[in-house]
This record gives C-alpha cells, sequence and structure tokens, in this order.
DNA sequence: CTTAAAACTTAATCAAGTTCAAGAAAAGAC
DNA sequence: GTCTTTTCTTGAACTTGATTAAGTTTTAAG
C-alpha cells in the first residue's frame, strides 16, 4: 500500500494522519489473472489503484467480439466513472489481465475520505486532469496516424508489455482486427 | 455570469458567500467569432467556461491541416489542460467558432478560488469525471461506427449545431476528410 | 453591386484495413 | 505427456474512406 501513499505525495501533500486515514479506509485485495472487478449490467461499486499488475476495461460490440477500450498498470486507477456516479448498470467489464494486487476504494466510503481527507478531493481532480488530456490525446493519435504507426508507437514505448498481454486484446485497444496486426508483425521479420 | 453560477450549484452547494467570491474571482468577457483564446506554442493561462456561443480546439497536422479535436458550447468548460497545469507551451488553437460570452478563471487565481471556495476543488472533480468518460465513449464511437454512423449520430444529437459550424470543423472533429462528409450529405437527398 | 476569398461538391483513382475461412502454434488442464 | 482450448497466422475478395484536382456555391469586403 505505500505505492499508494507514493503516488498521492506526488500530487499532494499528506500529514501522517492522512496516511493512516487513507490506510483504515481503503482495502488490500489480490486478484488472479482473468478474474473480475466488474461485469456487464453490474453498477460499479468502487474505484481501483493498481499496486501490481494489469487490468483492462473492455466491452462486447454487437458482433459479439470483446473490444478493450482501456489498460491500466501500476499507479493507474481503473473504474467505470459513469456507472460509479451515476449507480446505472456498466457496459463494462474490468478484468486482470495478469495476478495482480490492488487497493479498492469503496464508492460508500468514499466521500468518509474526502471529508476525513480534504487533499483527496483535489488528488482525484488533478488524476483525472492528466486522464482526461491522455485519453483526448489517444483521440489525436487514431485520427493521426495509421494502424501500422499506432502499432510501431505503442510497443516503442512498452517494449515489455508486448509480451504480457494477448495479441486480440491489444488489436482492439489500438483500434484493428488481431488479423491485421498480425500483418502488421509478418512485415517486421 | 448566472449561468455559471447556476452549473456549478447543480454539482456541489454553495452560500451566498461562496457565489459573491466566485463572482470576484473570475473574469466576464466578450469573445467574436474568429477571437483566439490560446494560440499554438503559448502557454495556457485560464479555463474557460462558456456562458454563450461556441469554441473550438484544433491543432495543425504534418499536412498542414486544420483538425479540430473539441467543440465546446454553453455550460462546457474548455482549455488545454496539459499546457495550463505543466507551464508548457500549447500545441492548440481555441478559437470562438460564433460571437461568444465566457467566463475566464486565471490560472493565477486557481488556486485562490480552491482554497476560498473548497467546493469548487470538488466541482471541478467531478467535471473532470464527466470529460474523462466523455472521451472514451468517443474513442468507443470512433472504434465502433463507420464515419457515416458517427455523421447520423451526431446530427441526431445535434440538429441546430449542424447550421452553426463549417463542415470542414465537423468533418475533422468526426474523424474524416470534407470531400467525404460532402458525399454522406449528397446520399441523403 | 462587384470582386475576392472561403466553403462546398463531384468524380476518378488508390491505399488501408476488414471479413471470411482454414490451418498452425502455444498454452493450460488433467 | 497428451488433449483441449486459446491464440495467432495467412491469403483472397471486398469495403471504407483518402487523395487529387477541377469546378461551383456561398459569404464577406470594399
Amino acid at each position: 500500500m505505500q505505492r499508494l501513499l507514493a503516488h498521492i505525495s506526488k500530487f499532494v501533500e499528506l500529514t501522517e494522519e492522512d496516511k493512516e486515514t487513507i490506510l483504515s479506509i481503503m482495502q488490500y485485495q489480490q486478484v488472479k489473472k482473468k478474474e473480475y472487478l466488474l461485469r456487464q449490467d453490474a453498477v460499479c461499486n468502487a474505484n481501483y489503484f493498481i499496486l501490481k499488475g494489469c487490468f483492462r476495461r473492455y466491452y462486447i460490440d454487437e458482433k459479439g467480439t470483446e473490444q478493450t477500450i482501456q489498460f491500466a498498470i501500476d499507479n493507474w486507477w481503473i473504474t467505470d466513472y459513469d456507472s460509479l456516479e451515476r449507480r446505472a448498470p456498466s457496459e463494462y467489464f474490468i478484468q486482470a489481465v495478469e495476478n495482480a494486487e490492488i487497493a479498492v476504494l469503496d464508492k460508500r466510503v468514499q466521500e468518509d475520505l474526502f471529508s476525513q481527507v480534504p487533499a483527496m478531493e483535489r488528488y482525484f481532480r488533478l488524476v483525472l486532469q492528466r486522464a482526461y488530456a491522455a485519453s483526448v490525446q489517444r483521440i489525436r493519435y487514431i485520427y493521426d496516424f495509421s494502424g501500422e504507426e499506432r502499432y510501431n508507437h505503442f510497443s516503442n514505448l512498452f517494449p515489455e508489455f508486448l509480451q504480457r498481454i494477448p495479441q486480440y486484446m491489444l488489436a482492439s485497444y489500438l483500434g484493428f482486427t488481431p488479423e491485421f496486426l498480425s500483418k502488421i508483425r509478418a512485415k517486421k521479420i
């Protein structure tokens, strides 16, 4: 859980008391590969901070294919904010891509955390600001670059990551089919 | 400026004192069509709330073409969070698409606002949560639907909007060329 | 009212990526 | 270790949308 406190401390100042409050309100949890934190049609009940490992958020499209819309690794939060906030059934699955350790912030105690540690409100504002900017940047990548260019860019940024995830997950994340990814890779060799 | 207070009040509770503080810190401003709030290579100095009118955020791609990455209308905020927060030169232009009225939150007084009205920190957290969810949803639209489907969806959601903006701006926002938009429209008639 | 600039249309050609289908390789389960 | 399931590959036919270039319409300016 020290990773979580370290991450928060990069954005806001925390007293020792704040740290204890955070640790008392959030839950440490181990998650096995392929386990779910959220399934389609369920209401999302928590925000999850990844201490170690990798998760993905995906949905099933009209053709019945899984489409990965987000990957999250160490030091990222993953949730469905829309379902979490509106208490509405989610369209998404959140699944562990590999064995992982997480810190859980349950919706029912989220408000307690904000009132006891007001700095956390600021922390989430800053984290969301980054997430929003990254998401807009991703739209720009989709518009500006071809599938092959996006693959090259991704594999340069996260070379070790390529080994950890199945190609069909990466293909849908990058916005093309697994067959096309296969062809891109064939070209390199 | 009452529109701004009304919008904030939808997310958090404000006392009369809070309202006065907000009004004293934020600046009302009129903007003419085609005027800029931000230009490429400048550092973004404020977050802008649109009281009335329409703005767009765009960049110039390698081919020298303007690509509109965001539209913002009444009751939305527009800025470049990345430039604003990191104090780095922006890659974007923010321009009025039509005559507009805005409320300006200057970066230099933003912290004063948050310390005097802590509810604003929460308000921005909630606004950013929505903006982030909307941006991810947009990626999903790009992946799931064809250009024609995205145009139909947009024109059903914002029929009056189609009349207000030039087609080349909409085409780049939806992720295709003006020529292609022209073809889609020709098919309908 | 006239002219220039900005925005839009049309059509032919081309490239990027999908679909479908079949087979090969890797990874888990027993 | 073998069997089953999951993941990856290959190729042919097809679709969507980009590009280029010329012409038309609309808007704004003097």
